[in-house]
RNA sequence: CGGGAGGUAGUUCAGCCCGGUAGAAUACCUGGUUUGGGACCAGGGGGUCGCAGGUUCGAAUCCUGUCCUCCCGACCA
């Protein structure tokens, strides 16, 4: 299968597609706007999805689950939260089908109609807090730290693979407290948790900051966020993590007893993450060859081609490949020998070239000669002659390595792509000409944002936290602003 | 949801305008030779032409409907 890449230059989108396609990440399927997660693309979200848990769990966290389905009554008790997913909502009316009567399969008995419809949930919130109504009677019963993996479904009008899917795999973790300031720290908390993530797994560098009120969840105080850069200077929406103040409580009346014997309101917060970050991964890092995966977070680390002449010398590469997986599968290394027989190298290191694979093993004749193997590092596609001897050991570091250097080369990507401008004219040209965020000031208003965004498609990504405060003028109608927001295209 | 393009072998595509036994490359299977960057020879298997109707003696080809995908736009945690 010769499996040409489109170039990034050619075609972004095109490339993008070609890589999940061809990387063997997802498929689409018969139903529109919904994917098949391939499963080497799975591998790739149970680790991210594993190292996502322990961290959850680290910092207190218990998983739980809640129902697929949401009584249509629940989702229009919070005025902003119904307003903003009732048009991205998949509705279940009936309970069961019938033959048809007049032949050509099945139809909906339209004598199974339900009372009150179910939707397919978008998010969680509702049918969790009616649940916390029962869990929580005092003070005594918070903080409720609960995080789910699941499912959601939101009817988009135009999908793109793991970008933007009409179902989708997310964890979504819903936390109940006494205190506003406690639920503003749990927010905080899992933001950091996130950033980290992105960073140390991912190799992703993010900025961390808070939404506009435009940008903001529905039904949310604040939404903070994780903004990552692609490549084609595109901004992406990495994670958010909202204090949802008592927005919630109050539309589900759920009250506790404080130490006073008081009642109060429970203080909320919500935070996900979903399988639109391998999009980000795969857009940060990836080049015209085809993935290119981190090694913390990659299904396979390590591939092991043996280059050979007849049997004779395929059985002496084998003894001697079989020490060298034994080792590195002691230091915790993933890693698979490719001796299938029904492809040549060649073949297989532009296989796993494509698949992103962070490091390929090659053992030859020679090498067996001189006690070497020959080592490519996927990231920046160099190749090396080592000895034998320490091999596993230097690949471990190796791999370490790759995973510093990928968020090294992101981050100087990303970094040299945030642009100060100061006026109309620099901001439009920043945009157009060099993508990336542009750091502006901006008056504060909702109708400048929009005016913005109607001008140039570009919106407000986030307030950075701990921003520089700094006198200056919106960079559109010039009135006085305090500090710069980040400007960019997004995804 | 609007505009444009597309759906034929596992994959990439030709055939359609002008209706008449469904093709190529590649992948796959068998045997052999090979193997340091996508091998070669010989033989072989594989497609209700997205789906459903219609026109016709006859439809991949013409007509209608419908589903899925891509690109652009509107929308959008």
């Amino acid at each position: 299968m010769a499996a040409a890449i489109t170039s990034r230059e050619q075609d972004y989108s095109q490339w993008y597609n070609d890589l999940i396609l061809k990387g063997g990440l997802a498929d689409y399927s018969a139903v529109r706007g919904c994917m098949v997660i391939k499963p080497y693309g799975f591998a790739l979200w149970e680790n991210m999805r594993d190292q996502l848990d322990r961290m959850f769990k680290e910092t207190g966290h218990v998983n739980a689950y809640f129902p697929l389905f949401i009584p249509k009554s629940f989702l229009s008790k919070e005025a902003a939260h119904v307003e903003g997913f009732a048009k991205e909502c998949a509705v279940v009316t009936h309970y069961r089908l019938k033959n048809d009567p007049n032949g050509g399969g099945v139809v909906v008995d339209p004598e199974a109609k339900l009372e009150e419809e179910l939707i397919v949930r978008p998010t969680s919130e509702t049918i969790i807090w009616n649940t916390y109504k029962d869990w929580i009677q005092s003070y005594r019963d918070l903080p409720i730290l609960v995080n789910q993996w699941a499912n959601v479904v939101r009817w988009e009008m135009r999908t793109r693979l793991f970008l933007r899917t009409a179902e989708f795999l997310w964890q979504e973790g819903h936390t109940a407290h006494a205190t506003a300031q406690e639920a503003v720290e749990e927010t905080r908390k899992m933001l950091d948790v996130y950033a980290q993530f992105a960073e140390e797994w991912m190799a992703v560098p993010v900025i961390k900051g808070v939404k506009t009120a435009n940008e903001r969840f529905a039904g949310a105080e604040d939404t903070y966020c994780i903004e990552a850069l692609m490549q084609d200077g595109k901004a992406l929406q990495a994670g958010t993590s909202h204090f949802l103040g008592q927005n919630f409580a109050k539309a589900f009346d759920v009250k506790f007893s404080n130490k006073e014997n008081e009642l109060e309101y429970v203080w909320a917060t919500s935070w996900g993450v979903s399988t639109r970050l391998i999009g980000g991964l795969v857009m940060a890092h990836s080049d015209d060859q085809g993935l290119i995966l981190p090694p913390k977070i990659a299904p396979l680390q390590v591939v092991i081609v043996p280059i050979h002449k007849g049997e004779e010398q395929l059985n002496a590469i084998t003894e001697k490949v079989n020490v060298l997986m034994s080792e590195l599968k002691a230091l915790g290394v993933r890693v698979k020998y490719d001796n299938s027989d029904n492809a040549r190298p060649g073949w297989k290191f532009a296989e796993h070239e494509l698949k992103g694979v962070p490091v390929r093993i090659a053992i030859g004749g020679r090498d067996l000669e001189n006690g070497t193997a020959e080592v490519a590092r996927r990231d920046e596609k160099t190749k090396a002659t080592l000895s034998m001897d320490g091999l596993a050991q230097h690949i471990h570091q190796l791999l370490s390595d790759i995973q510093q250097n990928m968020f090294n080369k992101a981050k100087a990507y990303r970094d040299s792509h945030i642009t100060k401008v100061d006026t109309w004219e620099e901001f439009v040209e920043a945009l157009e000409t060099k993508g990336g965020f542009v750091s502006a000031h901006w008056d504060g208003t909702a109708e400048t944002e929009e005016e913005i965004k109607t001008k140039t498609k570009a919106t407000i990504r986030c307030i950075p936290l701990n921003n520089e405060q700094e006198e200056g003028k919106c960079v559109l109608t010039g009135k006085p602003s305090k500090e710069r927001v980040l400007f960019a295209l997004a995804y």
